[in-house]
DNA sequence: TTACGAAACTTGATTCATTCCAGAAAACTG
DNA sequence: CAGTTTTCTGGAATGAATCAAGTTTCGTAA
């Protein structure tokens, strides 16, 4: 179950202690999860675990690349096991769900700066701001709407 | 002089007050500034206002469209008084430096979703990271920066 | 297998952007 | 110019995240 895991930490030459295979098999069951949504997670199997350690390893994971971390304007630190493909997220302004979108425009839409005033850029980032499908119908019928 | 800033608040039904008038200015003077930066320049005219009233200020204008608020991953909130274009913005990732950034697609880039799980998008930001010409070349420049 | 050095973790305090609160001041309306 | 509402002042509080010192655990080499 957490070999893969343990092998994944291995890869990037990282320590391989509880707390960490707690946070990554975390982050793996749950796509965008908060850092108090991991403390609790971590903790319902090692209770005795720190929320300073939680923040030590997301920090480690993301650093090493394991781990991606995502911040839309207004909320505090979300993370993601998904990594190394170009995707984006989309945010709902009412609660703040987060789920993922794919590229729409082929590899790396947008990259490419119409004036980059001289910044060397390494990654465009794109977060769709929209209300969520739970948002939008409070507790009517079900009425679908949008012709997608 | 603030004669246009003074419109700008009536148009939008706001009343006109000093203090909104000083952010407004310092907003129209400089591009990019975060909260602390605003205090600063809004105190320079007048020293007796509150840090609240700068933050219920620039909650009041973000509300009623007449400034943005920036806020990359990472760093504190910043205001801008450029609106009603779609343009973004290039983060330095070493200094948080922020510069705009025109479409690069025309109109609305990448506002469309290859699958936007049932939300309803309204917006699509993009944020640019990459090196700021003074970070890249350390001899010439100073480029030091006490934020987090 | 055991000992050792380095890293990872625990505990507790601290920082700092932002918000909350109650009372005083100022802006628009008639 | 008085009344009503909004806005501002001053101070305290919140909460995500970080810092620091000491202890434990991991990985390696004897």
């Amino acid at each position: 179950m957490t070999a893969d895991l343990e092998a994944q930490l291995r890869a990037v030459s990282l320590r391989v202690t509880r707390p960490r295979l707690a946070v990554l098999a975390a982050l793996r069951d749950h796509p965008h999860i908060d850092t108090d949504a991991v403390i609790a997670l971590v903790r319902a199997d090692l209770p005795a675990v720190s929320h300073q350690a939680v923040y030590d390893v997301l920090r480690a994971l993301t650093d090493a690349g394991l781990v991606r971390r995502i911040q839309p304007a207004g909320a505090i630190a979300h993370y993601e096991s998904r990594v190394g493909d170009n995707h984006h997220h989309v945010v709902c302004r009412s609660c703040g769900a987060i789920a993922d979108v794919d590229c729409a425009v082929g590899h790396a839409p947008c990259l490419t700066a119409s004036d980059d005033h001289g910044f060397v850029i390494d990654e465009a980032e794109v977060v769709y701001w929209g209300v969520c499908p739970s948002c939008l119908t409070p507790n009517t019928a079900s009425s679908e709407e949008g012709s997608t």
